[in-house]
DNA sequence: TCAGACTATTTTGTTAACAATCATGTCAAC
DNA sequence: GTTGACATGATTGTTAACAAAATAGTCTGA
């Protein structure tokens, strides 16, 4: 028998986490890049990491495979995943087709607050890129992306968005030349220019360029790391 | 000891049904009309009618409400989603978004083979019409913007465009004033007839236009059904 | 020294029993 | 007769033990 069930109007108990958390929680670490592709994720790690039972990390694992950030190996447990160049390929076709829009709409709906945060965010992209802090500006890179989807309103695209960001970032750690940082914060800046200026359809224009510049910095059509990795690293000529 | 361990390949059990093809098969039964949002999906009558076990089923489940085609309600059960007026507009301006895009690449990329699936495609629509055969023809109806996904080859825009068309159905079952079909095919056979003249730009204007008539047969601003629906209906005035 | 088979340990997958919550129906009191 | 509390039944959520698979390690034999 409660003591006090006064307020107990906490939507969660308050020591146990909730999967939805666990699921955002690795999708920032992959977003950062501090769960590289292929890494693996076993099951009593993550209770120990998150202090939770096993069923709720396999909650957890099944939502984030079905979101596709990871892989999940019959009898052999859930690995970060590795996107393939031709999932690459189709990750910027499905943002090239869904952020300029986004874009377009964000800029129609964003009230004065949203412009402030827009601009705001830009500062912090800039000096964390300044002062060379690496995984914060790769996070605030990707997170440029989110925030546009927030203004945008839309529950549906921003969901799709994060998923995609994510898998950007892994795609990034796999087919990013080694200069490839993420993205080129000026091109942030310009879309909020955009914004500043009620345009959104040079909004749109200037986000499509900036995913089509990101693409193209990508070595795609190249390496697949791992097995195939491997047969040409060690190939005589 | 197995006794012929010789082409064990098959990737699943025989007898056993993945999760996957549970969640398909919900999908389907969604898009068909024939679970209408709201249902109650229990545990215990799904494993009847899938004859898996508790397990699997909540694993589905899991699956079915992170795409949003169900609600999971805390100690309460499965629902089938009854999406929002809010949610409804979401989900027409994601698929404005996306779709003139699988349009037009469904163009660009489509073999004979495609583009004689597509016709064969619209002579089922117009026969399913035409003999009163209204599951059929809401089912072929959801599959052509399906099969354009397909043709257009992009597994990520596919599987988006999967929940998208299942959660249409969801919305015009509770949205849908009562005249209203589903697409008109009219409007599908003009998209085939682009295919045919491989012009991408106009499949994808067709598609536009598609969309916004559907959208606008809907009644959004209205009813929500269920609690409110009460209100309003015995409101004296 | 290396290859192959075998054992042991770890890790994943499944099942079943248990606990908790919610819905339903009943009964008593006003 | 209606309202409230109460008890019962059913359904969901969780835990723990068990089974199966895969990896790692060891040993034997060329």
């Amino acid at each position: 028998m409660p003591a006090a069930p006064d307020s107990i109007s906490q939507i969660v108990s308050p020591d146990e986490i909730a999967e939805e958390d666990i699921v955002e929680r690795i999708f920032e670490a992959v977003v950062e890049q501090r769960l590289p592709p292929g890494t693996k994720l076993s099951e009593s790690a993550l209770c120990l990491a998150f202090g939770v039972g096993r069923m709720r990390i396999r909650r957890s694992l099944l939502l984030l495979s079905s979101r596709e950030v990871v892989e999940l190996h019959a009898n052999r447990g859930a690995y970060v995943a590795s996107p393939t160049a031709k999932q690459a390929r189709e990750v910027f076709e499905a943002r090239l087709a869904l952020e300029p829009t986004i874009a377009r709409l964000a800029v129609e709906r964003a009230g004065a607050e949203d412009i402030a945060n827009l601009a705001a965010h830009i500062k912090m992209e800039h000096s964390a890129h300044h002062d060379d802090r690496r995984l914060e500006a790769i996070r605030l890179s990707g997170q440029f992306h989110i925030l546009l989807a927030q203004i945008a309103s839309n529950a549906v695209m921003l969901r799709m968005m994060k998923e995609l960001v994510t898998r950007t970032s892994l795609i990034i750690g796999i087919f990013g030349g080694s200069s490839v940082a993420n993205c080129r914060d000026d091109d942030h800046e310009r879309i909020v220019c955009a914004f500043e200026a009620r345009d959104g359809q040079a909004a749109a224009d200037l986000m499509t360029e900036h995913l089509r510049v990101i693409e193209s910095s990508l070595e795609l059509g190249k390496k697949n790391r791992s097995a195939v990795d491997l047969v040409s690293m060690f190939a005589r000529e």
